[in-house]
DNA sequence: AAGACGAAAGTGGTTGA
DNA sequence: TCAACAACTTTCGTCTT
């Protein structure tokens, strides 16, 4: 397709993936490359020998968001056989102590127990953020690495989930706020904070810094802003951080700001308070971080 | 009436002795 | 472990559109 040319001609950096419309966006143009890619799910047809190999048995993929990778059987619990007739009593008691064993043996250790358990909440989270296949896989890997090092020990399965998500999160470059993921936990923010800094200090997982870009094409689209919007944000973005003037700064305030001040510039006037709102800060961050771009960058606003 | 502005005081997290 | 500190929030009075 020629999508798929597109998002080759363009630039790797300068494509980003706006995951709540599911589309590919080019920063440079504006240019949606892909539409309602929803999430890379696994791919199913094989190139090589080994991966028809691989891809050959039966049954669903493996997949780690399920606690035992996908592969248990289900027995069913109506009392009935294939053709659907009624069974035996003496068949009956047979298969209910079957049926008991294999659960009993499906949730057999407690690492077992315990990943069936955080896989539950893992997705229930996920659902409720929306969040792509491959961060939910992601995000499983990491909590199972932090099972195998016992750090769940002592701490709720509820909050160690949340930070796994939200690592995986920040890996994958998908922004989404602590706040937005604590929101869903009983555990609070706080605590899935300590939990995540533990996570990075345990875990070799490492965690590229928080680009304030990655947040434009999501606070743009709720905002429902044009593409050239969005662009001039990015611009802005780039040229405060070769200033140096976005370290430690909450990157979802400046990347409001640069909207605000983008959405002047081309004429397409938000409000603070609308911004703010789905930047998820205030409008006295977005005042003061706007304030300081454009001071630092010589931008002149349009009067109003 | 709504938006923008900025001062002042409070909060939670980081850093360095 | 404690205090200093920067960024952010909350609140509020004032000015502008």
């Amino acid at each position: 397709m020629s999508s798929e040319n597109k998002r080759e001609e363009c630039p790797e950096d300068m494509i980003i993936f706006d995951e709540e419309r599911g589309e590919y966006i080019c920063l440079e143009t504006g240019e949606v490359l892909e539409h309602h890619v929803i999430d890379q799910g696994p791919e199913w047809r094989a190139f090589t020998p080994e991966e028809k190999e691989r891809r050959s048995r039966v049954g669903g993929p493996l997949t780690p968001t399920v606690h035992d990778k996908g592969l248990t059987t289900v027995i069913d619990w109506r009392d009935r056989d294939a053709t659907g007739k009624k069974l035996e009593p003496k068949r009956r008691l047979e298969i209910l102590r079957w049926r008991k064993w294999q659960i009993r043996a499906r949730i057999q250790s407690s690492i077992d127990r315990n990943l069936a358990q955080a896989m539950n909440e893992l997705e229930r989270i996920s659902d409720l953020l929306r969040l792509p296949k491959s961060v939910r896989e992601e995000a499983a890997v990491i909590y199972r690495k932090a099972v195998e090092k016992g750090l769940v020990r002592g701490r709720s399965i509820e909050s160690i989930v949340a930070a796994s998500i939200y690592a995986a999160c920040r890996r994958l470059r998908i922004p989404r706020t602590l706040d937005e993921i604590a929101e869903y936990t009983k555990a609070g923010r706080k605590e899935v904070a300590r939990c995540y800094r533990l996570l990075l200090k345990e875990l070799e997982v490492n965690v590229p810094i928080a680009d304030p870009i990655d947040y434009i094409p999501r606070i743009g689209s709720q905002l429902g802003l044009q593409g050239k919007v969005m662009r001039r944000a990015a611009e802005i973005l780039e040229q405060a951080k070769h200033k140096g003037i976005t370290a430690g700064k909450d990157p979802a305030g400046l990347a409001a700001a640069a909207i605000y001040i983008a959405a002047l510039l081309e004429d397409e006037r938000r409000t603070q308070k609308e911004i703010a709102q789905v930047a998820g800060v205030t409008e006295v961050t977005v005042r003061n971080r706007y304030k300081e771009l454009a001071r630092e960058l010589e931008i002149n606003l349009p009067p109003q």
